[in-house]
DNA sequence: AATTAATTTGCAAACGATTTGCAAATTGGA
DNA sequence: TCCAATTTGCAAATCGTTTGCAAATTAATT
């Protein structure tokens, strides 16, 4: 965990918890501070999102079809227990029941040696508001 | 689709034929030509997997934690139809039953407003091989 | 409020995976 | 065999990300 509080972690955390379930990249991040009036510093951006994958606090992504990585706020303790939908547009999560995944697990129990892992599984499709935006890549 | 077949291309595609299911980087596949005695430029190796890739033939993965992108072999249009397991340390894939699938899909239809790509959707864990392996990253 | 050590920042340069430009080599059809 | 289209090799460029280091900021202690 970082030690000292900055302007620019403050802004980094207070931004991606008020946009929790949203993918951003640094340079999103790094446009909402300075856009904020604060002018941060682009490699300040990336140190401080490093530390904070690192402290568990955010979620890297990176996609096969996208250069740069994007970042998440996670809270993700409780994910241990049931699946997730994903939007593969906006990267949009939803959590699905523990009643539903556990269901599911039943269904599939004697068919496969497989270790589930509920908090990496993720339903993927398109949620209500990219169903209409998508354009295949 | 390529027009012309080169050896490069044939190398590529044999090797990672033979090894559906599992993702090489593009430094693996390069060793591999090489040690199979033709040396191949590493260029034309990335040239060959893009439009590989372009094709379909081939799909990119991009791990959050690798600084690499890697490959795999893939047959896809059935999977439109089905789920499927994911390893997440060795990438292997199996393919689930359209039959739960759909089952699963019953099971939580009125639950959310999702449009739902099996093609894309990886229940994912460790499989039978990589449980006893594993190490935490 | 001044002192201090630890941490964070800015800047420029380095890094490293991937891409590109171009001339030479290879392919496959005529 | 000839030729146009495509692919290759090589070196250089690209671009997201990281690193080194001196200067600035933080927060605890007087």
């Amino acid at each position: 965990m970082d030690k000292y509080n900055t302007k620019a972690k403050e802004y980094i955390v207070s931004f991606l918890e008020n946009h929790k379930n949203k993918r951003f990249s640094i340079n999103e991040i790094y446009d909402y501070i300075v856009g904020e009036g604060y002018n941060v510093n682009p490699t300040t951006v990336y140190r401080n999102i490093n530390s904070l994958v690192k402290d568990g606090v955010l979620l890297k992504h990176q996609a096969a079809d996208q250069k740069y990585a994007t970042y998440q706020y996670v809270e993700s303790s409780i994910c241990l227990t049931h699946f997730h939908f994903e939007c593969i547009k906006c990267g949009k999560v939803v959590h699905l029941g523990v009643k539903e995944t556990n269901d599911f697990l039943k269904l599939i129990k004697n068919k496969l040696f497989f270790t589930v892992e509920p908090q990496n599984t993720y339903i993927r499709g398109l949620c209500d508001h990219c169903k209409g935006v998508f354009v295949n890549f």
